[in-house]
This record gives C-alpha cells, sequence and structure tokens, in this order.
DNA sequence: TTGACTATACCGTCCGGACGGTTTATGTGC
DNA sequence: GCACATAAACCGTCCGGACGGTATAGTCAA
C-alpha cells in the first residue's frame, strides 16, 4: 500500500533537505534539482519559479503544523481531557525529531520574507484560538512563546539546551498547563 | 562631545537596515554601500570580505545583548533585589524597540550559518548562569525561552501578537520571576 | 496522443571580490 | 611653520562565476 511520493514531494522534500544542510542562501532551483534527482527542467515544470516553490514549502508546513493541533485535540477530546497539555505534547514530539518542513520558513525569510506574513497569521489564528481557550490565557501564550523560541532556535542553529534541560522543560510546561485547569 | 560614529560602525548599521527592509538574502556589498553612502571599495576596506562582516554584525549583537544583562545585573544588585525580573525587563524593552542589531541573525543564517554557532553558544552560556542561579531553573529557562520566541518570531516576520497582550505577557513573566523569590 | 518528465544549452542579471588610483590625516625633519 | 613623506581611508571599475529563468528536442509510460 505503501504508494510513492509524488514528484512534487520529492522536490518540496529535497528543497528541504538543502536548506538543512547548506543553509537558506544555498538554496537554488539547481541545488534542489541535484538533491531531488529531478532534472531543473522537471523543478521548473512542477513549479513555474521560485517563489511559487517557496509558497509550496509553507503551504505544506502550515497544512502539518495544522494537522498536528488538530489530532491533539482529537485526542484530547476523546479521552475527555482539557487540550493544552496534549498540544504541547505533540509540539515537543516534533521539535525532537527536527522536523524538515520547518526549514521552509527559513527560506522564505531569506528570499521573500512577505510569504511569511500569510503563514505567520494562519499559525497565529491557530494558536490564539487555543489561547483564547484556556482557563489562563496569558500563562498559555507564554508557554506557546517557549515553544516557538525553542523551535526557532533550534531552526536557526542557535539552540544549546541539553536534552535533560530539554526533558524537564517538557515536563514543567505540560503539568503548567494541567495545572490551569485545576 | 557627541563624537561621529565611525565608518565601521555606518557600514554595520547600514547592513541592518538593509536586512531589515529587504530581507536576509538580500544582504549584498553592493547594497550596503549604497546605504551607507560608502563606495563598495571603501566597504571592502573596513571588511575584507562579506564573511568578516557579517562576523562583526554577529560580534557587535553579542556584545550589546552581554551589556544589557550585566547592566541589569548591576542595578538588580545596587537596589538588593533579584536579578531575573530587570533582566527579564531589559529584555522586552530591547523588543519593544526593534533594535536592529538582531537581524544580524538573520543575515548570517542564510549566507554562514556556522557563524551563529559562536554566537549561539556565547549567549546560551550567559542565560544558562542566571538559570542556573534562579532558585526555579526550569521556571527560568522557560521564561527565557518565551523572550527567544517572542524576539526571533518578530524577527522572521512570523509574530502577530498584539501590543496589549505583549504588555500582558510581560508583567506576568515579570511577576513569575519575581515570585521565585518569595 | 498526451502528460510527465530528461538533458542540455543558453541568456541576462547580479554578486563577491580584486585592483589601481585618489584624497585625507598624521606625523617628521628642517 | 612649512615642505615633504607615508600610510590610512576611501572611490570607481572590472571580471568571473553563479543564479533564475527560457527554450528546445527528445524519451517513455499510460
Amino acid at each position: 500500500m505503501l504508494e510513492k511520493p509524488s514528484t512534487k514531494d520529492t522536490i518540496l522534500d529535497a528543497a528541504e533537505a538543502v536548506v538543512a544542510r547548506e543553509g537558506a542562501g544555498r538554496l537554488t532551483i539547481d541545488a534542489v534539482a541535484a538533491e531531488s534527482g529531478v532534472s531543473k527542467g522537471g523543478v521548473l515544470y512542477h513549479y513555474p519559479n521560485k517563489m511559487a516553490l517557496l509558497q509550496a514549502m509553507i503551504g505544506r508546513m502550515v497544512d502539518s503544523v495544522r494537522a498536528g493541533i488538530a489530532s491533539a485535540e482529537a485526542r484530547a477530546k476523546a479521552q475527555g481531557e482539557p487540550v493544552l497539555p496534549f498540544v504541547i505534547a505533540v509540539l515537543f514530539e516534533r521539535l525532537k525529531q527536527e522536523d524538515p518542513l520547518a526549514n521552509a520558513v527559513l527560506a522564505a525569510s531569506a528570499a521573500q520574507p512577505e510569504l511569511l506574513d500569510a503563514a505567520g497569521a494562519a499559525i497565529g489564528e491557530e494558536f490564539q484560538r487555543l489561547v483564547d481557550a484556556a482557563p489562563d490565557p496569558v500563562l498559555a501564550q507564554i508557554l506557546f512563546l517557549s515553544l516557538d523560541g525553542l523551535k526557532l532556535s533550534q531552526l536557526l542553529g542557535l539552540s544549546h539546551i541539553r536534552n535533560h534541560e530539554l526533558d524537564q522543560v517538557e515536563h514543567r510546561m505540560i503539568s503548567l498547563a494541567r495545572e490551569m485547569y485545576a
């Protein structure tokens, strides 16, 4: 059943790999072609220019974040428990496996910063909804901001937090989220 | 007494302005030359290549962060009060005035990501010291991570937090820091 | 036959960097 | 206090390479 990924997805994967390995400034169509095994013409067949490629990268990332949140909400609802701790746990999971989708942010920020406005608004809305629903919205904000800090500093290669500290932070954040409902 | 800034600083200011206005991917020596009013040859006289320019940008930013923390610590000590709330207040102050120094991070991340390793380690050490000294290190970590999230998402143009929410977050973070010493 | 590609060549532009030349500031000897 | 030397500060131009994008001819499976 394991269907092979579409060429479009292969190309996006390659683009993320290039950014992860060489940095956002080195994301070129030639590099993506080489990395993906698709010819340059093939890349430009699917994404007529670089901006379209960036847009697709960002779109895929936004979708994935939304899907992650939705699944956390579904699981929480099924167990009749508050959502916040579940969402935080899901986002930590992503952090740990350094999901390459987030590299889209770097690529876009270097090449076409405007593209991030829409993405920021979309994800921001999603979190705003969760924040507003929380018993202590300001604390919820702070927790989400911490997640941003973790993710973004990891992305930029600024993070130097040690693994056991990361675990401590995770547990503490989840229990802070839980206590909010007590 | 107001001495005019050195050409070196003028060039760095211009580089940050370019990044802020056009994005990290558009930081070119020509753009810096045009922005600063110095010729391209002049720019390359002071910084023999682009990497040297990036290094200087980052160095200046790191120094400035360190100076900010040091001044916060000095003020806290003078008043015989705990440092954490002061440090957080200082960092929020920077956030609000969108200090252009931080654009160095974007520029480096796009062009020469390795440069950020050293900077990340330097600033990380500084914060680690404060975290370790705090009565509740894990909570202190979380607070610093929130500040990272605020700063970095602002930098990337991802932040969509409203001003009054920002104020609420600030007050809450400072009181969380204060309560730690109670 | 058509859609999804490959392979290759090419163009215009931009960028980093090198270079040679010119002005300005700072002495230094007389 | 003045001629002169020297180096630092800065300018304008040029070149090679890389990049985004276009074009075109051909392959191959459904």
